[in-house]
DNA sequence: GCACGATCGTTGAAGTTGTCAATCATTGAA
DNA sequence: TTCAATGATTGACAACTTCAACGATCGTGC
């Protein structure tokens, strides 16, 4: 039987795997599923999860640097931020300096719930980062913020 | 105006930049979206591309082990190759061992177009990772190879 | 040789997410 | 004081994901 991931690159051979951009988007979606299922005993998703982290920051972001910050369209965290609000979460606050943004902070019941969730996802990273060291870990997490986060 | 991407990040501070999976989902879309617009004039998108880079590849692929490398549900598969096969650049092809298995290859127009969009894709690339050493750069492919295939 | 469960591809339905244009309130600049 | 630009929101629509079911075929065990 052929099943295992690592067979079946054998049996297609390096058509993409050199490819970065593939290896990035494989490597995206075992992490996010394997973080959704970690996320989910708390009926978080790795989006909401995302928005409740930012919300916790010191300086909480508007919703549109919480768009701009997780590539989403503005719409989208209109949605986000619904749901999280009414589960008590996160609130969205006035800016006395500009009345058209929401500054969307965490609730004392969300910080709690963010640190329980991060929890949660660390267990299922050590299982996905298995195969590299700490400090290969530590360059992989370097190299992807210069990806992500380019000229600074 | 603040509407860089590293002016949100000093805005919202750290809250999720040293969280390695988040890094991976906002490098991925980010690669997504360049390769995608990269590839819209020969109209491809990620998705296709991989499908049709596969079906170049020396040994064929079944739609279940395309499925599987792409992380894909086969039903989604069947549509990937129906769009592909009416454009004349894949064919499905009866596996003599099993007649239940499509292999997938492609045609030599497909083999062509997969040509040009691998340049295509490559030119995007390149800026992405602009930041990047080459050294970086094939050391990052590595270890996200590990991720992404383990067990190898 | 034949029944049985398992596998491959396919279809269709249902739910989720992505994209886009339009709107309102507000802002900053001419 | 206008006027273009911005932040949030809504609603519509397309695209994608997920799942269960099906027919054809395979392999195993009898």
């Amino acid at each position: 039987m052929v099943d295992r991931a690592s067979d079946v690159v054998e049996a297609v051979g390096s058509a993409l795997d050199a490819d970065v951009n593939f290896l990035l988007a494989r490597a995206n979606a075992m992490s996010m599923s394997a973080a959704n299922r970690a996320l989910a005993p708390l009926e978080l998703k790795v989006r909401s999860y995302s928005v409740l982290a930012l919300a916790c920051a010191a300086a909480p972001p508007s919703q549109r640097e919480i768009a701009e910050y997780l590539r989403l369209d503005p719409s989208q965290v209109v949605a986000l931020v619904d749901d999280l609000q009414k589960r008590g979460l996160v609130e969205r606050r006035a800016d006395p300096s500009d009345r058209r943004t929401n500054v969307v902070g965490a609730t004392p019941t969300g910080v709690e719930l963010r640190a329980e969730a991060a929890a949660a996802t660390q267990a299922a990273e050590s299982e996905l980062y298995v195969g590299l060291s700490p400090a290969q870990r530590q360059s992989l997490t370097r190299m992807l913020r210069t990806v992500a986060f380019p000229t600074e």
